[in-house]
DNA sequence: GTCCAACTTGACGTGAAAGGTAAGATTTCC
DNA sequence: GGAAATCTTACCTTTCACGTCAAGTTGGAC
């Protein structure tokens, strides 16, 4: 018969193949106090009941989501401190909503660069110099106001 | 009469104050082949013409666009051998290219982070357990096919 | 009872990028 | 000629999430 009694313990290079990590990586969780091994004496083997593996799944899940472990420590002690998780899911909500706020800062960011990307691509197929800005024809020159080369020499070198 | 026949000169700390950087960073991009000084013998002060400001510029700008220093280098070092220009400015051009392209994909990744973030964000308001799947109630989860602990475990803990 | 793979702790290394910083010597400007 | 600025050399810094020894120990299988 297959006993239930005793619920399956994995051990830690069980664990780190079933999650694609190393052993080390589990240790190093378990010193930020991320992930524990069931009750056991300094230097005796690691052995994590199944219930565990669930944190471990957890802090990829957080970590896939842009937490660092350092947040996501946070987040576990947290979770130790309130046993109802009223606070961690606050806390975890606003912590995805730092993140996607952060996430649409980008992306706004990225369409200004794109934008001024687009101009320079547009730019370099009809100007003829690289680098020989500001000379003779700076006053003409298509990059206009943008040359602030210009205003910096223009106190001294003017 | 303010001579022109002595084009000004700048000392490396006068060019570091116009453009907010320190004297090591010009130091450190003369190292890289980006900016050289006027000729002048080991150990003697460094001294920028007028004209070497655009360069000290140019990094700047490029480093603005994502370029790194080692891609400015590049760039420069393509312009020192091809005096007509048109290598650079295609390769520049290309160069804007690929971080362009790069951008846009940055923004899509956002968008589906942002959209993984939003549903994380809407069934925390639903769900009551934090980190307590899978449970007895597991096969009822809100969290679906989405917990993939649930596969992980079916071999051996199922 | 013994063997050996898997595990243990500890401690330092890595990487990527762009400079920072210290130290002591030298140059240049006024 | 004195002091401020600059010179060279050469290691240091930052961050994060581990990697990589090294040497000793444990545990389950036979």
């Amino acid at each position: 018969m297959d006993g239930e009694e005793k619920p399956f313990e994995y051990r830690i290079g069980e664990l780190a193949d079933m999650f694609g990590v190393t052993a080390r990586t589990i240790r190093y969780y378990e010193e930020l106090g991320l992930l524990e091994a069931a009750g056991r004496e300094e230097g005796s083997h690691r052995h994590y009941p199944a219930r565990n593996v669930i944190h471990l799944k957890r802090i990829q899940q957080l970590k896939d989501y842009g937490l660092s472990l350092a947040e996501i420590g946070e987040l576990f002690e947290l979770a130790r401190r309130d046993r109802s998780g009223e606070a961690v899911r606050a806390r975890l909500a606003e912590k995805y909503r730092e993140k996607r706020d952060e996430a649409e800062r980008k992306k706004r960011a990225l369409d200004s660069y794109i934008a001024e990307l687009d101009w320079h691509i547009e730019q370099l197929g009809k100007v003829k110099e690289f680098n020989e800005c500001p000379g003779a024809a700076c006053s003409s020159c298509s990059w206009g106001e943008r040359c602030d080369v210009r205003h910096l020499l223009g106190g001294k070198a003017g």
